[in-house]
DNA sequence: CCTGGCACTCTTCCCATACGAGTGCCAGCC
DNA sequence: GGCTGGCACTCGTATGGGAAGAGTGCCAGG
């Protein structure tokens, strides 16, 4: 077991590394820090914490830089959440308040995380599967076409076209969504096949080919769309990466553009709080570099989605975490407000 | 005016910087063309374009690489637009083809110019003030609480919440609706805030209120919906920009994240065909090395909306000009027949 | 267990040199 | 007049050898 020193200093070098980019030395930590011991005491630390892969040196007669399993320690047992300011919290607050629908609720929240943190931000869209049903409407738009319209409890809208095997009345048109309504309104999404299941069965044989189309559409639109949308900003900040560009960055963009990756990556985080994923610790090979700090927010007590953001393994951890919770609890509130 | 052959001369520096991305140096440019003059010859020429401005040496003993006014040239008036082969056409086709909706007709456009031009793809969705109301759907969510939905002929859909000063009954929301449509539907939306200016008379006094609240939060959509969106892909490829990194990418990530830049610039474009910015033609300074080529697309005869890719001014324009031309043809034929 | 001292290892920086690509110019030739 | 070969010149880049500096590991002593 490392020693309570030992600890500290691992501690020290992440924080100082964190700051400086740069490896760091047994002599400048004890003149940053207040160990109490001499640079030579550090060194033996060191040489002990990098027998246990903590930390690693570049080369020879370079300082230590953290490793994976480093910055892993430093976030489960060395460092804390850094709670926000209250200027920061009323900050963010103002700033999402403006918001007029929910596309642009997720493009403020975006925008407010990566200026926050300095770093990549990703926001998932509220997910269809958690959300409740407000709303479905139907459209005739021609006599055998009609405009499917699906509204969230998260104010999410999904349309699609239906073209009907026959003519549809505006009177049929009427009782369907009416009936429809009446049973999936307030519902959860997952609940809605067994719901509507019978529904054909109380329409005239004649309608009842144009019902089954559009209720098959809407199972459709639910199981598709599940595939979440997400926004992401803040890529100009892949520039303050490291030194040795091109080949870091270009896999980081790859995997940004890559929703699916980017979809499953925020999709593994299961844990209630905050999650973070260090460096190889994420699946995907392009985002071996990077750290992903997210988590999950919604309008009440659950979660319908998550955000959170990418950056270098070699960030503010304590920082970018606070920054992360308190814009997801933010953005829960207006979600919950609107 | 410049002899034929300093044309040429200037046609294959571009041809060859491009290709290479360094200097090219009179021997080299020998013995790649069949110009049939000695490469002595070739650098008078060469000392002739540089006077004019076209090309320019990054230092006393290299090459030459042509400035921003010298594509300008090549682009008016030494190359065309390369036409895209047969089975490049066909596979934007069946690529666009498997579209479902207008968000996923963006998504793929944008996917394809990024791989076809190997370069940042920019693709606006269709404007509103181009385009016709479809239809205008009005849903009482409560009884003070009203969704208004908007559908135009390029499929694009619009939601507002409006909060009503006064309760309004289901029977008034009806007529509300049918009065709308009648008036609206089919037109064009620059026309709607006259169309639907008398509209409140209609109605019974309490209920003015209301149908006054609901029209203006249709003409804000209107203007709100204006300031255009717009989506973008292939930002990796800026790994492929230069050797000198950070410094150039990072504006231009910056002003892609800027929709507000990139929608002024496709703006800017009134050319009826394909409209290329050199450099400094481009007025954000962010994308002062880079070109934008671009182009209108649309339903009909008219342009709805513009797309386009942005990349290093070292760019192949015959051929990035017949791919954005040949995309935004294509799409042009999704739209009209969705 | 901590500390000061010391030898050792590398990387980085700097400078000087050599090399080579490319130019500009000139005299001569068609 | 325009093209060509030749030649001197410029200047960036590659190469190599120190020298400097940072940082380490280890050891003997407190």
């Amino acid at each position: 077991m490392l020693s309570e020193r030992r600890l500290q200093v691992l501690r020290a070098i992440v924080q100082d590394y964190v700051g400086t980019e740069e490896p760091v030395g047994s002599k400048a930590l004890t003149e940053r820090h207040n160990l109490g011991v001499s640079p030579a005491t550090v060194r033996n630390d060191m040489a002990a914490l990098e027998d246990e892969g903590f930390i690693a040196q570049p080369h020879t007669s370079a300082g230590r830089i953290p490793t994976d399993k480093g910055y892993r320690l430093f976030v489960d047992k060395l460092a804390g959440v850094k709670p926000m300011t209250a200027p920061e919290r009323r900050a963010i607050q103002n700033f999402l308040e403006g918001a007029v629908d929910l596309d642009d609720v997720v493009a403020r929240t975006v925008r407010l995380l990566a200026q926050l943190t300095r770093q990549v931000a990703v926001v998932q869209y509220p997910s269809l599967t958690r959300s409740t049903v407000r709303h479905v409407e139907l459209l005739a738009l021609a006599p055998a076409r009609v405009m499917l319209v699906l509204i969230t409890d998260t104010g999410r809208v999904e349309q699609r076209m239906v073209d009907c095997p026959a003519p549809f009345g505006e009177a049929s048109l009427a009782d369907l969504r009416a009936r429809l309504n009446s049973r999936v309104a307030g519902r959860r999404f997952t609940d809605v096949p067994t719901l509507v299941e019978d529904l054909p069965d109380a329409f005239d044989p004649e309608d009842r080919g144009t019902v089954s189309t559009v209720l098959s559409t809407l199972l459709e639109t639910l199981v598709e769309e599940n595939e979440e949308r997400l926004m992401i900003g803040g890529t100009a900040n892949l520039t303050r990466f490291g030194h040795d560009f091109p080949l870091t960055i270009r896999p980081v963009l790859e995997a940004l553009e890559e929703q699916v990756v980017l979809l499953k990556l925020l999709g593994e985080a299961k844990d209630p709080g905050v999650t973070v994923r260090i460096g190889h610790e994420n699946a995907h090979e392009g985002l071996n570099s990077t750290s992903v700090v997210s988590v999950g927010y919604g309008s009440g007590g659950e979660a319908v989605a998550k955000l959170g953001v990418v950056g270098p393994t070699r960030m503010d951890y304590p920082g970018t975490m606070g920054a992360v919770r308190a814009v997801a609890r933010y953005v829960g509130q207006i979600l919950a407000e609107s």
